[in-house]
DNA sequence: TATGGTTGCTTGCGTACTCAATAATAGCGC
DNA sequence: GCGCTATTATTGAGTACGCAAGCAACCATA
């Protein structure tokens, strides 16, 4: 169950060296450029990234720091800021997608085949939804 | 991917609230027990948490202060410094173990059915060895 | 239109780590 | 013996978070 660590440790330190991106930098970055007008509220992109509020707050510090990020008052509510990808944004993430996603498919498919990973995405999707299978009561 | 994050902390919480331990506390208590003379080098702890030696070093003060590791050097090796587990630290590894393994029980056996754990813990299992299996090149 | 609850965001503070540098010991070749 | 390098542990500095508290804006109810 700790290995999962380990990869990830390795791929953040590829990312790092290659881009100056953290996997969180990255990945706000990768779900800006999927979202329409390449902005979202600050509240939805934390809760896919499952971090809290205040991290994505300086998660994105970094990001507006960096100039990949701009913030944007959103006219129909206030209280919501949203976070834009600029222009230098989605050249680092166009820059760095493709030598990061090679390096997830390298440490992927150097260890699993095809039907597995497919096996193991769909188990690991269930750890984090909140449907329970049944639970068989301790036949022995 | 990030599944994990949240199951995870959901225990964390649970062993921290029922029992003040962190995971990291509970798992080298854990390993303290199950090893010879209740007694382990900090390098090896270490290794076996995927931790830093010095992350090691902190997390091992914390359990000295509370009185569940005690330091002894090695006779053989004057480098080495064993960690310990006190009698104090056994019964508060047996306190933690019940609850703790219930709750990881719970955890999964709302989720999956047996086979399913055995075909995940397979398939995670070799997210950390270095053992390649066959990587086909792009058919298509 | 007051009021009270909820939501979005930020800030202060604490924690659990990492990495780099350091020191002491071990063990090698000579 | 004497240097060399590797290993073990610790320390200092930095980082990436979480949690609790706070503020402002929204919304519902009266």
């Amino acid at each position: 169950m700790r290995a999962h660590a380990s990869a990830t440790r390795h791929l953040n330190a590829q990312l790092s060296a290659d881009h100056g991106l953290t996997i969180s930098d990255f990945e706000v970055l990768l779900r800006l450029g999927q979202a329409a007008d390449r902005r979202l509220r600050r509240v939805d992109l934390a809760g896919e990234l499952l971090l809290t509020a205040s991290g994505m707050t300086r998660l994105l510090d970094g990001l507006e720091q960096a100039g990949y990020v701009e913030r944007a008052s959103c006219p129909g509510d206030r209280r919501v800021v949203h976070a834009v990808l600029t222009d230098a944004g989605l050249e680092k993430l166009r820059d760095a997608a493709t030598t990061h996603f090679a390096q997830v498919d390298d440490l992927f498919c150097a260890r699993y085949e095809e039907h597995e990973l497919d096996d193991l995405a769909a188990l690991l999707s269930r750890l984090g939804g909140n449907e329970p299978a049944n639970c068989e009561p301790p036949a022995s």
